[in-house]
DNA sequence: CTCAAATTATGACATTTATCACTTTTTTAT
DNA sequence: ATAAAAAAGTGATAAATGTCATAATTTGAG
């Protein structure tokens, strides 16, 4: 497959530097390093379907991934990006079942497999770990109730500012206070939960509005906390 | 406070039972129910607010407590019950965070305190017990992320089919084949995610098409191949 | 560079769902 | 048992959003 690459793993990686490895000492570092394989995917690449069976996990080292579910009529619904330091996978080995979601490549990305045995005894073996994962886990929990409860109650207007915040949060804005990321208008309406053509009117509101400024993809953030208003996003 | 009473710890209640508590020791559930303390509450009790401080989680031993998140303009939003067996609160305990959702009896329940530092102590201790944690929270989260989808992708009468077998699921029928949980109709709104004279007009439709029966709040599920077909349920 | 495919955009319209106002019924507390 | 409060039910209406059709523009593969 030409859109996958197998790539050396390079010792300027810091695993360390991951908050997931925060417990992790110097030893079994060194082995997990050894049982890593690393590949280069291409934009597009899909990791794995929900509804099939993976034997472990990934750690992102470079990239972006958008990991969502698909609906009854085979939208998308996307549930998280994933991007550097990010685990991916580790769900469905813990709880030993088939993958839920599907992991796509957004931005060409660098990930390290972890077969889910590595992984499990890692957990068996340092409670600092296990505790480390449990915290991961637990927030994004904490993460999904709160955004299934904006998409029950919020507007679509409401949820698409919030959607862009979110995306300012995560991936951050360049000098020119642009997204760093982007997307289509049908993978914002997959994050938002509406029509891409509600997005496309919403995004042109906003434009009108001043609180945005379209290139593009690349969307410009002029107005923050006028956003942040119409979200309904206290910080 | 006469809506929370102690009850003494009924040594009929066998801890081992739960899934979750499977991979303690003797010794290790011994000391665990030396450090509970049970306590009787009623309905509509609230055993901790969104956005407070938890030091412990609680076990349910009977009873049945909804736990739900308050949106921007005060709704509710059900995220789940929890009933015998069930944990909760530990979310909080384990990410360190403030109770992200509040948590009130619905059928006058029996629950016993587990303080944070003797859960944090056991899952550092036990490997095991950490795994099945979580396993649990993975499940939860695999859970959360299916409902979010649907929220976000089908009408209301699907979601409304769809909260009907869910709650089936959880609480089951009696002979009568009748949800035995009743819940008011506000309440059924606020899992649904949907305004609460929508769901009276919609059970009222189900009605009407021979899919359910009514009785108060009582409700009696007689076509439910057509639910799980109206609701997109694969099972 | 070029062309097909994908994406973005826009208008018209249908449908779903929320909101409000009000009545009836049921539940709960005293 | 009775009054007050809460919940259930109903109709009218408005608002939000989805759907469909179609055109313009952009993207990306070769």
């Amino acid at each position: 497959m030409k859109n996958i690459q197998s790539v050396p793993f390079s010792d300027d990686v810091d695993l360390l530097s991951y908050e997931i490895f925060n417990g992790l000492t110097e030893e079994e570092l060194d082995s997990l390093t050894q049982s890593m394989s690393c590949t280069l995917h291409k934009r597009g690449n899909i990791l794995y379907h929900e509804g099939s069976r993976i034997n472990g996990a990934y750690i992102v080292i470079k990239g972006i991934l958008k990991i969502y579910k698909t609906g009854f009529d085979g939208k998308e619904q996307i549930i998280r990006f994933a991007k550097d330091g990010d685990l991916i996978g580790f769900r469905s080995v813990v709880s030993d079942e088939l993958a839920c979601t599907t992991s796509k490549v957004v931005n060409d990305a660098v990930l390290c497999y972890l077969p889910s045995e590595v992984l499990t005894s890692l957990i068996k073996v340092n409670p600092e770990f296990a505790m480390s994962l449990m915290k991961l886990t637990c927030r994004e929990l904490g993460e999904s109730n709160k955004f299934l409860t904006d998409i029950a109650q919020k507007t679509v207007r409401e949820r698409l500012a919030e959607v862009l915040l979110l995306l300012m949060d995560t991936f951050d804005l360049d000098e020119d206070s642009t997204l760093q990321i982007s997307l289509t208008r049908e993978e914002l309406a997959n994050m938002v939960g509406t029509a891409t053509e509600s997005v496309i009117r919403l995004l042109s509101e906003f434009k009108m509005d001043k609180l945005i400024e379209l290139n593009g993809r690349k969307i410009k953030l002029i107005n923050i906390p006028k956003l942040i208003k119409i979200g309904n996003v206290y910080i």
